[in-house]
DNA sequence: GTCTATATTTGGATAGAC
DNA sequence: GTCTATCCAAATATAGAC
């Protein structure tokens, strides 16, 4: 039974794990369909028959990336009616995990990697990465502004601020450990980011 | 004399430039060495009179993208005792002005290219890019605090939180003039972005 | 310094046997 | 579904004539 789970880890499915990790490293073009094959023990012929072709396996693999991100966070954010500081710090615990979690940060890696190659990923990282976290902060300012909690402004602006910094840190720390260097230095930057945020904002 | 200033542009120069283009624009590893020539005017072969190979005109053209950025912005931001909203204020009209300036622009998206895909790169970022932005801006900061300007805080992250949101916004500029679409919605981001952290930092 | 010709490698993809 | 064999295209780089 262990051996066949294992076995029916469809082979389909160990070539989009290998190859989410190489794309992850070395980008799209830097990776070989052989390489991939090689990872997944078949010979690289047999890939085709899973896959139309090179670009299917990455078109299968980058749907991963606005998969997981924040749906999480959306539903644990909503359900208490959290206000004040306690949003913006859960919220921010939240991304925290995020970009420290082995496989969201992988995907960040690729996102970032093929960015500028990709007008699709271009098109879905404003969506999807920044509009709807713009969104979401938005409204639980807006809230908060008419309850006298913050001072007030443009929501949107605040949320700008407010996510900017957290993508800032994000990348920074992403580049960290692409090159296994330490994170310490950035440690409690996303702490210090709500400090410094709260203080910003707050009546 | 027109004529022979226009070829004394040395094949090098022409190369160079080509090759910057061609890099900012589809990567180090999707531009061959035959399209540069190409535009150029030359044949492939003939690069190789120039550069040992094509790693060594990449090299080259890498070496510009931490050559114009911020030193414009040092001088002209010491020379004056500039304090207060005034001194965040300059710093990002000339961070603005790179935003938009055409070769910048491009080194810009040269470096958010290859930055997950060269090692060199990152450091760079890092060390030039934000180490020498953090450095130049908490001092700012600590003058400020020293004169009871703003609240006081750690400058350094004041730093943090300054820079990277005009890191963000630079980087959607980019991302949306890549595409040729309008950057109306980003156009007084920047400004924006000065008017609402001085509200948060002033005393 | 540039050209033509060519060597060499790498990588994507297909055909057909098992 | 996987294998071997093969094809084809693209790309880097070198050699040698002009």
């Amino acid at each position: 039974m262990n051996k066949d789970t294992k076995k029916r880890k469809n082979t389909k499915e160990l070539i989009l794990k290998a190859a989410s990790t190489l794309f992850s490293e070395h980008g799209y073009r830097a990776t070989s369909v052989r390489t991939i094959a090689q990872i997944v023990g078949i010979k690289q012929s047999a890939l085709y028959n899973h896959f139309k072709n090179k670009e299917e396996i990455f078109f299968e693999v980058s749907k991963e990336i606005f998969n997981t991100p924040f749906s999480i966070a959306t539903d644990s954010l909503n359900k208490e009616s959290l206000t004040g500081k306690v949003f913006i710090h859960k919220f921010t615990m939240q991304y925290k995990l995020l970009t420290f979690d082995k496989a969201s940060e992988k995907m960040f890696r690729l996102l970032m990697i093929e960015l500028l190659q990709n007008e699709g990923l271009r098109e879905q990282f404003i969506s999807e990465f920044h509009n709807k976290n713009i969104k979401m902060l938005s409204e639980g300012f807006f809230v908060m502004m008419q309850n006298s909690l913050i001072r007030s402004g443009d929501p949107m602006i605040m949320a700008y601020e407010f996510i900017s910094t957290l993508f800032y840190i994000r990348l920074q720390v992403t580049l960290l450990r692409f090159d296994a260097k330490s994170t310490d230095a950035l440690a409690t930057q996303f702490e210090k980011h709500v400090d410094f945020f709260w203080e910003s904002i707050k009546n």
